[in-house]
DNA sequence: ACGCCACTGTACACGCGTGTGCAATACTGG
DNA sequence: CCAGTATTGCACACGCGTGTACAGTGGCGT
């Protein structure tokens, strides 16, 4: 049934979450299958990730697509502000995708999450443009450490708490180069 | 001989770091030894990463403990800063062991890594303490976030250049709190 | 009732990395 | 030169995860 197959992906997310390197076993146990079903639905190992982090990428890029569009205008450290604030419950969902790019299909995972990598970029270039965020480290590289520990955070105490989505928005914008006072403010003013 | 287990313990330094989860035999023909050889200086593969870490820790704390030391009486932004520059060629070294704390041995290295950590979040609690340094996320999860970042661009673009080294001294005294043209003269006041 | 389909249960082949055993061989210091 | 030690070269056993094969079972709609 097409349920078994949403459940076993969305089971095999919590699994990896705790443990990447969990094996189909683990997988089809957890989701109350037998192994043998779970290679019905997913041939190869890497057939599951992979529908997994197109689900994440999917996800995650039409957040930052949409925070882009409507904050067209506004600062970069505002729309970076609004696009963590509406990230954060999927960044705690999908925060095994940090310890999935490297191993094993580290190459495949990464190539999936290169279309958003570039979106995240490119926010910060308009960012470091505009004056609002720092240019001590090229765009590409500054974009991928904030995100890098906004997940790091989301990782942290095993829970999508309000409060640390505050703390994880404050800390990438700071690193951001956005001054404390500011980045507070701005963490402060999300819905 | 016990030339032939230091080169062991180089080279595998070298090869984890391209591939963590490298076995003992391409770690036993990258040292130009066979595999068995490996296993007569460790018994397993257990003993030889934590050989590993226990040599990282070492150096580290040393630094560290130096730096707390000569530093004492001065601001903790600037003891950080020191401290990141003195670490520097050990974190592009080291930058394994990002990738070593979670996986298989996961709960022994985080083991030893345990009173590194203390020191170092001692370190930012005192700058919390003394105003210079954020409090938007505990002393423990600051400081953690901190040098995580300063490991991540160590392993960047793959050598030890200088030029990153104020690049994430830089970053990290930013995300600390500390505002953008101090952390910019700290960075650039490292001998 | 019947057939379709998802799922089960079990068994097997395969590759791979770990760890061990042991004889043979190179090397090094006295 | 000889002894002792480090290193080599296989061999093997083991566990573990992957992927496959195939017969069996249960539900569900028509």
């Amino acid at each position: 049934m097409n349920e078994t197959r949403n459940r076993i992906l969305d089971v095999a997310l919590d699994v990896l979450g705790e443990k990447p390197d969990a094996g189909m076993g683990e997988i089809a146990t957890a989701a109350g299958v037998v192994r043998r079903t779970v290679y019905d639905h997913f041939p190869s190992r890497l057939d599951l990730v992979r529908t997994l982090t197109e689900r994440a990428v999917t996800e995650m890029t039409a957040v930052l697509t949409d925070v882009n569009a409507s904050d067209a205008d506004a600062d970069a450290d505002a729309a970076w502000a609004e696009f963590i604030a509406r990230l954060w419950p999927l960044a705690h969902r999908y925060r095994v995708l940090l310890a999935l790019r490297r191993g094993e299909f580290g190459e495949a995972i990464h190539a999936l999450l290169g279309p958003l990598d570039e979106l995240l970029a490119g926010l910060v270039q308009r960012g470091q443009d505009g004056g609002v965020f720092a240019k001590h480290l090229p765009a590409a590289l500054l974009s991928q450490a904030a995100y890098g520990v906004v997940f790091a955070i989301a990782d942290h105490g095993r829970s999508g708490a309000t409060l640390d989505a505050r703390a994880a928005t404050i800390t990438s914008l700071m690193m951001l180069g956005v001054p404390e006072p500011r980045a507070t403010t701005l963490a402060d003013n999300q819905p």
